[in-house]
RNA sequence: GGACCGGUAGCUCAGCUGGAUAGAGCAGCUGCCUUCUAAGCAGCAGGUCAUUGGUUCGAAUCCAAUCCGGUUCACCA
């Protein structure tokens, strides 16, 4: 348990025990004390004195008195200022922490609780290679995972593929057309960036005939509609959907091409998944459903055949799930594979990690779920996430400003291998050795980027400014590492093993502030998971971080003043590296031995 | 127009289940490498928490209104 917890129950159990009030330990706020004054932590008593009818001096004397003599293992002394109890938590319980934990590898994992969690995200389209964007979901959606997997969760992490439609049509047309049967090899193109060149070259040209059109005097809208690259596409959507051969041909190969090129950018930033849907599979999943909801009395028919849903009690409009023509709409396949992700993973949880311009769609989708009685319906979460802007304003493929992924990371990796020369402090390092390092440093500044701020947000970034290497970043963090790791490799080869230290020691402020922030990772982790907020983790590790290095400017390791200081500090160094790992593990970023 | 989200230091962001003098990083300015890695540390400076009211012992945090920005409300996906 928790120290945080731990007061909280107390306070609770000296209130009962006091004035016979009973309470719920979290119904006791309990902050870190603030460093101007004396103590760990602080119970704000506001909240009790008019209920308890007892003024805040009177009451924080009587709880401080029971705390300090009913748990003195927890706290040796209080201090009172207005209707703020300050603790302070005795240096026997924080040598205790540090002597069961800086030997324990799994330290922040919880174990098993049997609930099976999905985890859904990256839905790439498969006629462009991936963008910043994708980056922002893939790094949530697999760090989401790890922080539920450690939370004790057993996590499914799938990706549905948008293999189909009229966009991926687009590039089939555009290859057609200016293609001349080269190939991503013949021309030494990514594949994923060889298809998502001729969506350009379709959209260029579909520009071109809509102003030819409009030249000779056709209105915009039915020159949009005529121009005969979007007539030739939309054919070839039907072609696809009656299965003709020369045309799922063309598509097969063209989406092989994108899916080389997502691997290698997928193994390159560490996403992968356990099952992967796709879209040419799914999209005529939920028909049934619809047949379901129509008996039920969920849906309705209109006179025209089309199939809606009223959802204006729940304080939204009417929502149409399928055709007059008697085809699904988006919607209807999400309910689908809904059921289908039900009745394959039977998990208690669905989590999506999705852009919050579909907020509205989830919000049906979950309540359709629910009024169409799908047993999974409750589980589902959208996990929404703010757009990645530009400091010039949103990304637009049409305006040429869209940050691709392979470039973005190519980019971060030269700046890490640049300012790791202009350091020099890796020469003995292998060529292969120093890419690696390269890579940890570089995708680690990234990531830690996107990840650092609160997911719903939307975010700028700036490619001048963002990629920094000091401060509040990933390569700070991977540079505190690489200290500790320094001193364990020196030290503890000419130190007897690491002995528990005596109970008696008396811990420097400095030593007992990081053993505090120690202490609160499983917490950071939980409240991360109930979150669905890497964010928290990554600023907990900052915070981390930074108490660490002061720690280590101001007091020396393995020249500490006497042995039994040089254990102690040793294992705080050990389990803040610990942590670190096991922190930034989360984030999906390494950590390296040195740099 | 309806619904939802956001507005905190020059910039990027924390803090938001109400609690002590609103915090970081970057940028700017001062110091600190003959001692465990200076991708570091210590410090200075920087704020009408969009505005106005309200709720109360106490509001950046809750409520209302207003202003500004965004998303969404397709027989698109």
């Amino acid at each position: 348990m928790s120290v945080v917890q731990k007061i909280k129950e107390a306070t609770a159990k000296g209130i009962n025990h006091l004035y016979g009030v009973s309470l719920l330990p979290n119904e006791v706020l309990v902050n870190a004390t603030k460093p101007e004054f004396e103590g760990d932590y602080t119970v704000v008593l506001f909240a009790f004195i008019k209920q308890l009818k007892k003024s805040p001096d009177t009451l924080g004397q009587e709880l401080g008195d029971f705390l300090v003599s009913s748990f003195p293992d927890y706290f040796v002394s209080y201090n009172l200022i207005k209707g703020f109890l300050n603790l302070v938590i005795t240096d026997g319980y924080w040598l205790e922490f540090v002597a069961t934990n800086y030997h324990n590898d799994d330290f922040g994992q919880t174990p098993a609780n049997g609930q099976r969690v999905m985890v859904e995200y990256s839905s790439p389209n498969t006629n462009k290679p991936l963008h910043l964007g994708h980056l922002r979901n893939n790094f949530l959606g697999r760090s989401i995972a790890e922080i539920l997997r450690i939370n004790g969760n057993e996590v499914i992490k799938t990706c549905i593929v948008n293999d189909r439609g009229i966009h991926i049509c687009k590039s089939m047309i555009a290859w057609q057309l200016f293609g001349n049967g080269t190939t991503p090899e013949s021309t030494h193109t990514k594949g994923d960036h060889f298809v998502g060149n001729f969506y350009v070259q379709f959209n260029d040209e579909y520009k071109k005939q809509i102003e030819a059109l409009k030249a000779k005097g056709i209105p915009e809208e039915i020159a949009e509609k005529e121009a005969p690259i979007m007539k030739a596409t939309q054919q070839m959507l039907l072609d696809w959907e009656s299965g003709n051969p020369e045309i799922m041909h063309l598509w097969r190969t063209m989406n092989s091409w994108v899916y080389e090129g997502f691997d290698t950018t997928y193994k390159r930033i560490g996403s992968d998944f356990d099952k992967t849907y796709y879209e040419s599979n799914t999209y005529l999943l939920g028909k049934d459903l619809v047949e379901k909801g129509l008996e039920k009395g969920v849906f309705y028919q209109k006179e025209d055949g089309s199939v809606w849903i009223d959802l204006t009690a729940d304080g939204l409009d009417e929502k149409l799930v399928r055709r007059k023509d008697g085809t699904s709409v988006y919607i209807t396949q999400d309910i689908g594979l809904a059921e289908q992700k039900q009745k394959e993973f039977n998990a208690g949880q669905s989590i999506y990690v999705v852009g919050d311009e579909q907020n509205y769609h989830f919000k049906v989708l979950k309540l359709i779920c629910l009024k169409l009685g799908l047993p999974s319906a409750d589980g589902i979460y959208h996990l929404s996430y703010g757009m990645v802007e530009l400091p010039s304003g949103k990304m637009k493929s049409r305006e040429g400003t869209v940050v691709d992924a392979d470039d973005l990371v190519t980019e971060m990796v030269n700046i890490a291998r640049q300012k790791t020369e202009e350091l020099g402090k890796v020469k003995d390092f292998t060529e292969e050795e120093l890419l690696q390092l390269y890579d940890i440093i570089g995708l680690g500044a990234l990531k830690f980027f996107l990840l650092r701020v609160d997911p719903k947000k939307k975010m700028v970034f700036n490619p001048e400014e963002s990629i920094d290497f000091h401060g509040f970043t990933g390569p700070f963090i991977q540079y505190t590492h690489a200290r500790i790791k320094s001193i364990l490799r020196k030290s503890l080869t000419q130190l007897p093993p690491l002995e528990n230290l005596s109970p008696n020691s008396l811990l420097l402020p400095l030593e007992k502030t990081l053993s505090i922030h120690l202490e609160m990772f499983p917490s950071v982790l939980q409240d991360a998971a109930i979150e669905h907020d890497p964010s928290k983790v990554a600023i907990y590790v900052f915070n981390l971080a930074k108490t660490f290095n002061s720690f280590y400017t101001e007091h020396s390791i393995s020249n500490a003043e006497t042995d039994e200081k040089k254990i102690l500090r040793l294992q705080l160094a050990q389990i803040t590296a610990k942590v670190i790992k096991t922190g930034m593990g989360v984030l999906g970023i390494q950590v390296p031995e040195r740099m």
